[in-house]
DNA sequence: TTGTAAGCGTTATCAT
DNA sequence: ATGATAACGCTTACAA
């Protein structure tokens, strides 16, 4: 690798000069210029950046923390933070902590995991990471990430106890109330709803949701209507013939792939989705488009997510300790995709 | 950002002594070695990467380009490549070149691709990254990348003209063997064959696969069995009509987008896919278990492509010059995902 | 056993 | 306009 010495040399010129020229700081005359730019692209330069961040005690360089990047929504927001990262110069630093492919479903109820993100954000700093955003598959507060740790931090899909980590999040509840009103709009009355894990924040939010559409219409909520269970196929399957037996009208779900076991269930039954009951997903997930009938379901704005955590990343980089957040939770709006089991 | 200066400073011994400790190169007293490691415990201290790796001129960091990692195969191509870091203590430094999202289906047509890959890879390099490996979602020759780059560069998912490049790839022409002999050994002799787009790597080798089973069955090969279109679900429903009307007994799909399409075109005709006429595909997306009925198709092995990729990176690091490649192509094998679609 | 000092490639300060 | 030099934090001969 050529270095600005050699290029010095062969232009017989201080390192200092060949520095300020391919900085552009160009306090030297026309001809040397030429000469030190000429000679940089014939010995094919590039700087190391290694020694210029250890010179300049920064780089950029975004420590990306991806709690696991092989489920589904990870890869969409990592490319959000990547468009964002290639349009402002900046580097990206990734620690792939594979908790879903080490521990399975219940990999968020390991209690080092604090532990493991505290190494792992010390390991991002000491290779000089200017910020670092918190990629989650499920949103729920981690603990560990709080704002004392003197380098910016932002979780996308999910949060931080800390009132000084900004989140940026899909905005689950207006995302439901819209799904709800679709349904409601058609004149279905008795809409089932099949929820996901009681305590998640999305199976809260989404509940919201579902209840403020239904208030706008003035139909009674009912518990009788809503069937909890996991974020999985056979939710589905079993919420299904739980609220079939109650003479619902339609259900709607929390997810698609809890949709997909409503269809399973329904052809157990030889009913048919969409025609003989309407069926809603969350999520969008490529599966939805090639159920039959395709799902109508609600978008998650999983790119926008990306985009805007690595903005705010950026923006807490640029301001400093000046930085003041307006907003600790930022929520993007979801939209009704429009399928034809509605 | 604690230092080995202000540890050696708050312990009154040299940096070497607390550099040599901090390394286990433990040339000194018990005393001093306790004392060291317990007054950089209390200083919360973590080297400086950047320092170290100018010092040594290496660093543990390993260059992943992926033109796009939101298609379907990346992630879990990175994830093996993530886990084998992980076991050897290496940090991934990721370039998403966000191809297929800029520029769509034909973005390996963008003839400036070589211009943009030698650019990251020389990035990668300046960050001292110690190999770099290629993520690609379909295989296809990278004509840019070569050896001479003075970097172990490795291609996964994908190939180089240069033989000094090693490559892992799924065995494309044994997994479409393995699926065709499933179809023919359950008694259907008139198979056929939707393929995706005719000069693809794909297209050829699972082609040959297919061939190679009806050889070893001695059914006759015929193109007229074989509808030639592009990897989407429109073609699957096209090859669906095109093939049903030459009386074949069964249908199979070289991806399971393909498939998608099929049980399109059976829903529209009031034809039920895997009752009355078998559909298989290929990759094992999600998707393909929400089809209904579920589709029997094949397995990629992604995670081990990206295992295996690193793996051979890693060798080709502790090799250095030495390094002998034995093979030039690495193909892992598939496996049959038995549903009932057939 | 411990310390001194040079050097990795760069930038920045201060002379010239 | 250009150059000499120190410094960033670390490792490693070599000296003590």
């Amino acid at each position: 690798m050529t270095t600005i010495r050699e290029i010095a040399a062969a232009c017989n010129v201080s390192t200092a000069t060949v520095s300020n020229i391919l900085n552009g700081k160009a306090k030297a005359s026309k001809e040397t210029i030429e000469l030190v730019r000429k000679t940089a692209q014939r010995l094919n330069y590039t700087p190391n950046y290694i020694a210029k961040n250890l010179k300049l005690k920064t780089s950029n360089t975004i420590g990306v923390i991806a709690e696991d990047m092989t489920v589904f929504n990870s890869p969409d927001i990592i490319d959000g933070i990547t468009e964002y990262c290639e349009e402002h110069k900046y580097q990206i630093l990734l620690t792939n902590l594979r908790l879903f492919q080490k521990f399975g479903d219940f990999y968020y109820t390991k209690n080092n995991l604090g532990q493991l993100i505290n190494y792992e954000i010390n390991e991002l700093r000491s290779r000089q990471a200017r910020a670092i955003i918190y990629v989650a598959p499920h949103v729920r507060d981690i603990k560990t990430v709080s704002s004392g740790l003197n380098l910016p931090i932002v979780m996308a899909y999910c949060t931080s106890p800390d009132p000084g980590v900004p989140s940026v999040l899909a905005d689950d509840e207006d995302g439901f109330y819209r799904i709800t009103k679709s349904v409601l709009k058609k004149g279905f009355r008795h809409p089932g709803l099949i929820a996901g894990k009681p305590g998640s924040y999305h199976t809260a939010e989404r509940l919201k949701g579902f209840r403020r559409a239904l208030l706008e219409f003035h139909f009674p909520f009912s518990e009788k209507f809503v069937y909890y269970g996991e974020w999985n196929r056979r939710t589905g399957c079993e919420g299904a013939a739980a609220l079939m037996g109650k003479s619902v009208d339609s259900i709607l779900c929390m997810s698609d792939i809890i949709a997909g076991g409503v269809y399973d269930w329904c052809h157990d039954q030889n009913i048919t989705p969409g025609k003989d009951i309407p069926v809603t997903g969350f999520d969008n997930r490529e599966l939805s488009a090639y159920l039959y009938p395709p799902l109508t379901t609600v978008n998650l704005p999983l790119k926008q997510i990306g985009r805007k955590s690595c903005e705010v990343a950026d923006h807490m980089i640029a301001d400093g300790e000046n930085h003041r957040l307006e907003k600790q939770y930022l929520k993007i709006k979801c939209k009704v995709v429009n399928r034809t089991s509605l």
